[in-house]
DNA sequence: TTGTACGCGTTATCAA
DNA sequence: TTGATAACGCGTACAA
């Protein structure tokens, strides 16, 4: 039809009123006449206008509606980890009151490519820990205003965080297998680092190590298992746990026991690489996951890990945003996982 | 610090340049002077100033680097929908190289609250089907000339769709069932509009199907069984697939002796029915799904089922916006689904 | 209740 | 390589 798109100004003139009466009609923030506002609504119609154009109300108003999550792992991740999905599910539910949409960003560094947190009309922002890059992230969402909410991570003062209690359920598994008699302990970690390829961390490695979750779950096994070799892996996949567990159970004389993985993927594929070696699991090697999630294809094994409220992490956060989108003060929060005894873990064999 | 936020203007003055010379310092979209980028940008970070405001550039540009996906459902659903979630998963992968946000939206109608279809900056938008509201959104969409793509669903003219061999794969799952010697079948579909109750389906209700995905198995079902009572269930769940099931299974007289269920969900709901009312599944009632998705806690029962490529969908989808972005013509697609024989189906028991 | 006038922060265009 | 200027499309004081 015509070369260029009506504007608002357009249709005023159409309906023979004024601009700012033409906006009264759309955005209803100020009562109008029945006649006014036909003739308006009939302009608009006539040339095919729609209302007002997003992103100039977006600039005029200073607000686009939109809530970024950012996460670090390739996009699909968020619909492919089981806890990933479960806190975007309970965050979708806890953000619903607020009826923005949910942007998913990816934080993948200097990647010029994409719009990022630079270049994205963000209201405020969900960052998603177990990300290695975070910080950065946080950095320079802080710097241009944008109210940030932190699942499972530090994000210093100021910045509402929704974090579990890791330390204290990793430690209360490795309590476990103490319990059982277990000795000569290896421990499967997350990603440490942004980048890091997987492998055995040594005391300098472990110091550094840049996710919070992490970290803490490690610290947690190390209240129990100071001294136990630590693996980190290369993401938290059944795969990785598989590729991990080939390496923890390479040695015969070198053998551990039991495994503490730091999730339930790691923990299956752990499970997995003991079936390729012909160990039973729990009487030959015992395994703990961490997260609770439903492992697909790994039955008849039953994970013993601990559960954590995924979902509820996420409407917590989603809460959070809500709540200082409207101005007040957001609560940091600490939920806590539960133990959860499967068949994957059993006494110390006799050697 | 300061009451206003720098802008350019503010940064382009305190460097001495002017604002257009500093714009390009930004964007990169023109060659400038080493000395004079060094200016600039230490002038930037003198006053706090992290880049170009993302609303002004977007209006100014006429684009906002965001894709928008329209669900219908409550937006949870995207993360706890199997298929839409392997979907998304596709998608994100298929949207890759253009480096836009995606955006989850949901398309509730007239709800006021949020920001919808009509006041977000949008690039292009995905429409995902099975969602009796898409053909309203679709307009909405059209008439502000974003670029759309639909899955499973029908866009009309000169809008790209990615569909299933929905029909077809319907019908094979209903011969499968003839072969076997089934006469007395009930369907239960998946929702048939927006806002319906669950209930069985009249002629007149089956013609007015508003979601093409619940029409189109229902038609390939109908090629077999003609004369089959239809039940629409209110959502693709389990407890949805439960709840139906009931009803099916009520009257001991008139039970069907197998149940084709237009989803893999919808079908396991339909077996712990069975299971509830004491029948054998498949010796006294065989029951077919659709999707192929793994489902929780079904085991020992392995659906027979229709597998659909999802997350080839939402790739092909992804790569469809892609092309309309960059200007060229994108094209519709159809992928077929496989049949894949489980152990939920048998021969129809001696009466 | 309606109209006028201005600014929101950028960036494209063109000229120098 | 840099600078001046003019939109981009809208919302909203403020005045009428």
């Amino acid at each position: 039809m015509s070369a260029r798109r009506a504007t608002i100004a357009d249709v005023a003139r159409a309906a023979g009123v004024s601009p700012s009466t033409a906006s009264v009609v759309f955005s209803g923030r100020a009562p109008v006449t029945d006649p006014t506002r036909r003739r308006v609504m009939d302009a608009a119609q006539r040339l095919g206008y729609t209302g007002p154009d997003p992103r100039a109300a977006s600039l005029r108003r200073g607000s686009s509606g939109i809530v970024g999550v950012v996460v670090g792992a390739r996009l699909g991740a968020v619909f492919s980890d089981p806890v990933t999905r479960l806190q975007m599910d309970g965050l979708a539910e806890g953000l619903a009151g607020v009826g923005a949409g949910l942007l998913l960003l990816q934080d993948t560094g200097e990647d010029a490519a994409g719009p990022s947190l630079l270049t994205t009309p963000l209201d405020a922002a969900v960052l998603v820990g177990c990300n290695a890059r975070m910080r950065d992230s946080l950095q320079v969402l802080r710097a241009r205003d944008v109210p940030v909410v932190v699942i499972e991570g530090d994000g210093g003062a100021g910045v509402p965080q929704i974090r579990l209690d890791n330390r204290e359920a990793q430690r209360r598994l490795a309590e476990h297998l103490a319990e059982l008699g277990h000795r000569d302990v290896a421990i499967l970690t997350l990603p440490t680092a942004a980048e890091r390829l997987p492998g055995w961390l040594d005391a300098a490695a472990e110091a550094e190590i840049q996710v919070d979750v992490a970290a803490d779950r490690l610290a947690g096994a190390r209240e129990v298992y100071p001294d136990a070799p630590a693996y980190a892996a290369g993401a938290s996949l059944i795969d990785e746990g598989l590729a991990a567990g080939r390496m923890l159970l390479a040695d015969p004389a070198a053998r551990p026991t039991a495994v503490l993985a730091q999730s339930d993927l790691l923990a299956a594929g752990v499970v997995r690489a003991a079936e390729e070696a012909g160990l039973r699991v729990p009487q030959d090697l015992s395994v703990t996951g961490f997260d609770g999630v439903v492992v697909d294809g790994l039955s008849p094994y039953e994970l013993t890990t601990a559960v954590q409220p995924a979902a509820e992490k996420g409407r917590a956060a989603g809460h959070a945003v809500a709540a200082m989108l409207a101005g007040s003060p957001a609560e940091t929060l600490r939920l806590t996982c539960t133990f959860r005894a499967g068949n994957t873990t059993g006494p110390v064999p006799a050697r």
